[in-house]
DNA sequence: CTGAAAGCGCTTACAG
DNA sequence: CTGAAAGCGCTTACAG
C-alpha cells in the first residue's frame, strides 16, 4: 500500500534531480551519466516498485502508444481472430490496443471512434460498417492516422488492407463451374459494403466468362439484421426451384454457418446434389460431413500489414497505402464431384 | 487540420475563463451559470469541434474510466464472448476496456497486467492462468481493484465470479448415470486450475454418490499445450478398452471440439454407443449429428456481475465479493438413451 | 555529468 | 455568477 512512488521519490532517495531519474529510467543520454548513479537510480526504482505513469508521460509527449481497433463484433470469430493478430503485432512494438465493436452500425461506430480519439489513441485500425464514408472523411480532415482493414470504400482514398474480393469470388465460382455445376447460386448480404459487392461481381464475372447461365433468382441477398431466417429461406428456395441450383457460394462465414446448419437438416447430399464453396474458414463448420471448400484470407499478413502501415502513418508519413491481398482457394470435399482432379 | 482546439481556445472565443468552459462542458454548477453563456460555450465547442483530452483529464483526476480485461486468448470464442459482454457492460457506464491475452502463461499475464497498470486502468477483470496466485497477491498489496472471472484461487481471498463447477460436473455426470451409463469417462486438462479440479471432483462425487464404478483409466488428463493430439488419443483409448466407456464428460468446449471432431471420424454412434455431455456451448459443435448436451454458464450475468463488483471496488469499497453461479444442464440428443424422459 | 524550470491540457479549491 | 492559479506526474530544452 502506501502512496505510489513518483519520479521525485526516487530522486529524493538517491539524492539527484528528477531529470536525471527520468533520463536513466528511459535509457536516455546513456553515455553521459555516471554508471554508479544510474545503478543507484535503477535500484531505488526497483526497491520502491516504481511504475511509470503512462498517462502523465502521454500528456507530455502526446503519444499514448495505443492503437484503437474497431471491429464489427468482437464475439464474432472473424473479428476476434483479427483482434488477436493486431494485439500480437501491436505488442511487438510496445503498443497497446483498445477495441470497440461497431455492430455494423454507423452510430455505434461513430461513438466508438469518438471515445477512442478522446483517449488520444495514436491511430486507428477500422473494419468500417456500411455507409460510414463520411466518418472516414471526417477522420482524414482531423488528420487522424488510420487504416481500414478487411473493408474499404472505393470512393474515399484511404489506407486499406483488404482481400481482392472480386478475384476471390471469381475463383470460387470458377471452381464450381469446373466441378460441373451449371446452375450456380450465391447467398450474399443485401448491403452497400464494397467487399460484398465485389464478391457478387466476381460471381457474375465467372458465369459470364464461361458462358454459364445466370438467373436472378439464383442470387439471393439477405438482410443482415435478420440473417438466420432469411438465409434458411434462401437455401430452401434455391433447392425448391423447378431446376434447383447444383452449386452454391456462401459469401461469408456467417452465411455459411447458418446455411450449412439448415442444409444439414435436409435430405440433400453435398456435394452430389449441391456443391458448396464458402468464404473464410470457421471452426463452426468443421463437423459438417463434407469438409468445406473455402476462400482463405491471409489474415495474419493482413493484420500485420495494417499495423505496419498505421505505424508508418503515425510516424508522420502521409503517403497512402492500399493493399489488395490475394485469396487462396482451399479445395475440400464439399465441392468436388464427378471429374476428380 | 489546424491545431486541436483546447479549452482555452473556446474560452477565448467566448470571452470567459477556461474554468467556466470546463464547468459547462462537464455539466457542473448547472444552476449557477447564466444560461446564455453556457449556451455560447456549447456552441463554440461544437463549432470548433472540441474534443476533450481524456489523458489530461485523467492525469488531473486520477481516473481513466478504463477497465483492463485479461483473458486467456481473445481469439477463443469463450474469451471473446466474455470480452463482448464486458465491453457492453463497461460502455453502459462510460468505461472503455483495454484487453490482453495471457495465453495461459504466467509470464505473459504478468506482462499484460503491468502494461495495463502503467496505463492507469481503474481496475482489472482477470481470467487468470494457472499458478498465478502470487500475481493476485501482488495486486492486492498494491491496492489495485480487480475481480477474477471464470476462474479463481481458493487459497487467495479475492473478488471473483465463477461457475459452481463442482455442482456442474456433478449434474453432468448424474445425468449420464440417469441415462443408463455405467462406465463413465472424463477428459480434462492436466492442470492446477481450480475450476478444472472442481469439475473432476464433481465427476468423482457423482460416481461415488450413486455407487457407479470408477476406474483410473477412465479419467484422462491431457496437456493443454498439446491438447489436440492428446485428446484424440484419450478418446481412442477410452473406446478401445476391453469394456469401452459408455458415457463421456468433456470438461471444456475446446476439449469437446477436438474430441467430437475425432469421434466424427470413427464408427461409433452417439448416444447409443457413447453418451456425451460437454461444458459450454460452442457454435463449432452445432453441425454434429447428435446435438450436444452441455453445461450452460450464465455468461452474461457473470460478465455483468464482475463489472458491477469491480465498479463497487473502484468506488473505494473494499469488501470482498465472491459469487458462485449456478450451472444449467441443457439436455439434447447426445446423451439421451433408452429410458426417455 | 547534472539540475531548475517550463509546460502538456485539463480540474477544482478558493476567493470574490 | 465568474476567474486566477495551483497542480496532476511526467519530459526536455536550456544552461552550466
Amino acid at each position: 500500500m502506501g502512496k505510489k512512488p513518483l519520479l521525485k521519490d526516487i530522486a529524493r532517495e538517491v539524492g539527484v534531480s528528477t531529470t536525471l531519474v527520468s533520463y536513466v529510467l528511459n535509457n536516455l543520454k546513456e553515455g553521459r551519466i555516471s554508471k554508479e548513479i544510474a545503478q543507484k537510480i535503477r535500484e531505488a526504482a526497483q526497491r520502491l516498485h516504481y511504475r511509470p505513469n503512462q498517462i502523465a508521460k502521454s500528456l507530455k509527449t502526446s503519444k499514448t502508444f495505443t492503437i484503437g481497433l474497431i471491429v464489427a463484433d468482437i464475439s464474432n470469430p472473424f473479428s476476434s481472430t483479427l483482434a488477436r493478430i493486431v494485439e500480437d503485432e501491436a505488442n511487438k512494438i510496445n503498443y497497446t490496443v483498445i477495441f470497440g465493436s461497431s455492430d455494423e452500425n454507423q452510430q455505434k461506430s461513430a461513438k466508438v471512434i469518438d471515445t477512442l480519439l478522446n483517449r488520444q489513441v495514436d491511430g486507428l485500425i477500422i473494419s468500417p460498417p456500411a455507409d460510414s464514408e463520411s466518418q472516414m472523411i471526417e477522420l482524414q480532415n482531423q488528420g487522424v492516422p488510420f487504416v481500414l482493414l478487411d473493408r474499404y470504400f472505393p470512393s474515399v482514398k484511404t489506407n486499406y488492407v483488404a482481400l481482392n474480393n472480386h478475384a476471390a469470388a471469381l475463383m470460387a465460382t470458377e471452381h464450381l463451374i469446373d466441378s460441373d455445376c451449371r446452375r450456380i447460386g450465391m447467398i450474399n448480404y443485401r448491403t452497400t459494403l464494397f467487399h460484398l459487392q465485389e464478391r457478387k461481381r466476381g460471381y457474375l464475372t465467372a458465369l459470364r466468362k464461361h458462358a454459364v447461365p445466370f438467373k436472378k433468382s439464383w442470387l439471393r441477398q439477405v438482410d443482415i439484421s435478420n440473417d438466420k431466417i432469411e438465409i434458411e429461406k434462401a437455401v430452401k428456395d434455391l433447392l425448391n426451384l423447378d431446376e434447383p441450383v447444383d452449386g452454391l457460394v456462401f459469401s461469408s462465414n456467417i452465411i455459411a454457418a447458418h446455411g450449412l446448419k439448415f442444409i444439414n437438416t435436409l435430405p440433400v447430399k453435398v456435394p452430389d446434389d449441391i456443391a458448396i464453396v464458402s468464404f473464410d474458414e470457421t471452426e463452426a463448420l468443421d463437423l459438417f460431413y463434407a469438409p468445406l471448400t473455402y476462400i482463405k484470407q491471409p489474415l495474419r499478413e493482413m493484420g500485420a500489414m495494417a499495423t505496419k502501415i498505421l505505424l508508418e502513418n503515425i510516424g508522420s508519413n502521409n503517403r497512402i497505402t492500399q493493399v489488395d491481398m490475394e485469396p487462396e482457394l482451399i479445395i475440400r470435399a464439399s465441392s468436388v464431384r464427378r471429374r476428380n482432379a
